[in-house]
DNA sequence: TGCCAATGTTAACACTGTTAACTTGGAGCA
DNA sequence: TGCTCCAAGTTAACAGTGTTAACATTGGCA
């Protein structure tokens, strides 16, 4: 069906695509499926045609920000194993600071609950993925502990989930302030923050 | 001014209560002035004679959450310097759990824009200060290593705010699930994550 | 060529936050 | 005691929202 006066043509990209962009400017609370309309040059109603509703066009923008950042994880070197983590961690900070009203939605949760958008979900797994992967390839390297994966895994993301909340919300310093932090933190969970002096005294925790 | 048909005499109060409990049970976007006023008996523009604008609430209810969360945290023993740090932890992930909809208002970062609200910024420093006297005192004690305050404070903030965040938000199993995973997590930042073999190898990086 | 399903339209409902203009009535003062 | 003032309520209204119902258009296919 081509383009015509009536006929659109194009609806559905262009909402996104406007949506996406005042997402970027004024967050997702500023996203309006009227002002959207207006300014594609449609009536209200014709997005119902495209999308169940308003929260499904902010899980669709959501969407395409996990495929997103999974395309900037996957790029990261893999070669060397404590480059490998680290290159994750700061690839994944970068992201969230460079769009962080799209992370924001991403990782909201009041917007849009866990399990209401099975291909949301999905996408999250992907991005989650690859995460997993650096670090049971650092695992089979015996460059890292050989510690359950799960709880690896949940450390590092916790970290660096956290570690992007905070600065795009202003609580912590954001990389441009302050360069070197997301390395400094990814390191220090590396190493360990105990003093070497007493490391082999509590080993006994975590270590049977 | 005692309450009457027509001063009611106690709206500020009623009216915080009203809007907690919406919080608590459907989250901050369901908080309604109207509705709120509708609870309590009340027109909807006798909220503005309390409140700048629903924002304000907003943040009202956000400060009286991190006051919370201060005590939760000052109620930690700080006796052993590891088991003070791991309480510390656990406490704080374990009030995000039991208010996940008040603790998501607290860093909601979209709703509550940082700088708008200076009772608000003062009360998260409140709660943060805990978090790092008790990392200063295990670095005093000789228990962590003596890295930068602000480096180790930022760390475990991030940890424990994205663990929070992932767990609430049903990306992670809470501690109903997985009882474990908090400390488990904490005593994997003290211990680090690199394999003892390695140890003195990547040391280089940042024991300079 | 004619029909139909996809994709638009307008009108309307039930909400929302917020402001303006008006009213009430308790507190303090002459 | 009586009067005035002002804090704290009121109703009416504006501009906006998501969403649905009912109707209109039109491109593609039998």
């Amino acid at each position: 069906m081509a383009r015509t006066a009536y006929h659109h043509g194009d609806l559905h990209q262009q909402a996104h695509d406007q949506a996406l962009a005042v997402l970027r400017l004024e967050g997702d609370g500023a996203i309006s499926l009227r002002a959207i309309a207006k300014q594609i040059g449609v009536s209200a109603p014709a997005l119902y045609r495209h999308y169940a509703d308003r929260e499904s066009l902010l899980a669709e923008l959501a969407i395409s920000g996990f495929a997103a950042l999974r395309q900037q994880l996957l790029s990261v070197d893999q070669h060397a194993p404590r480059a490998a983590l680290i290159g994750i961690g700061l690839a994944y900070v970068a992201f969230a600071q460079s769009e962080p009203n799209l992370y924001r939605l991403m990782f909201g949760g009041r917007v849009l609950p866990k399990g209401a958008h099975p291909r949301l979900d999905q996408a999250g797994l992907g991005a989650f993925n690859v995460l997993q992967d650096t670090i049971a390839q650092g695992q089979r390297a015996g460059y890292l502990k050989p510690a359950p994966l799960a709880l690896m895994t949940a450390t590092a993301w916790s970290l660096v989930h956290g570690l992007s909340q905070l600065t795009i919300d202003g609580h912590l310093p954001n990389a441009d302030a302050e360069p070197q932090l997301a390395e400094g933190i990814t390191s220090l969970l590396l190493e360990g923050a105990i003093a070497p002096t007493h490391k082999h005294i509590d080993n006994n925790e975590d270590t049977p």
